[in-house]
DNA sequence: CATTAAGGTAAGTAAATACTTACCCACTAT
DNA sequence: ATAGTGGGTAAGTATTTACTTACCTTAATG
């Protein structure tokens, strides 16, 4: 799982939609269907982007499958949007600080 | 400007390595272009879209424009993943914390 | 002024992707 | 065993979207 996965997934409302649901409590697909304005074959194609990203995790309950929210992907872009400020810090310095800070106070 | 915006745009590996350029130090469209595989329009509707999500500014310099990162974008991000995640908590409680902590103690 | 350079926009194309219906397999229960 | 339910997968379609070339406007330069 990488950082590009992950926001492939998030970048599809209908996605978003189906996480956010899944965000409350854990769900079966026939319920997150019930509840998207889409088929449930396509909720499932959804649900198998997600897992790949790691933003959710299915647990195999007899006949049916619970999904429910996951850490690692989210974690994965949370450390992606760290570095990445961190490194534009350390490139432009007091420099970007200056300039994006909300107004300029220097001049 | 919403966090919608700020996944679409990231969600691009182009958009993605020219936000990467960027983040080095300011760059003009036509060295963006230099460094990236597609064409110089091609950037430029790149660079739009990132406009868009906040997540660089243009400032003109006579005949070019010279982009920089903006924090706007990334900030929306990472708020909507502090809540994302704080949300899912207050709902799932404990349990969350005892399923994906790293393997099911209950079983 | 005429020319060149920089870059945004338009229009069209090709590739990716989000959907659909149809099908199939695994469990549950009669 | 046989229905019935839940859900993944296949195949095809339609919409998005990332790209291209062609064009146009603005600024620098002879």
């Amino acid at each position: 799982m990488t950082y590009a996965e992950v926001f492939t997934a998030l970048a599809d409302p209908t996605r978003r939609s189906i996480l956010e649901a899944l965000r409350d409590r854990p769900r079966t697909v026939g319920e997150l269907a019930a509840e998207q304005p889409v088929s449930r074959p396509a909720v499932s194609q959804h649900l198998r982007v997600l897992e790949l990203a790691s933003l959710v995790t299915a647990e195999p309950q007899g006949n049916r499958r619970l999904y429910s929210v996951k850490r690692e992907g989210l974690d994965e872009l949370r450390q992606y949007l760290e570095s990445f400020w961190s490194e534009t810090l350390s490139a432009y310095g007091a420099e970007i600080a200056r300039r994006v800070g909300g107004g300029n106070t220097k001049s």
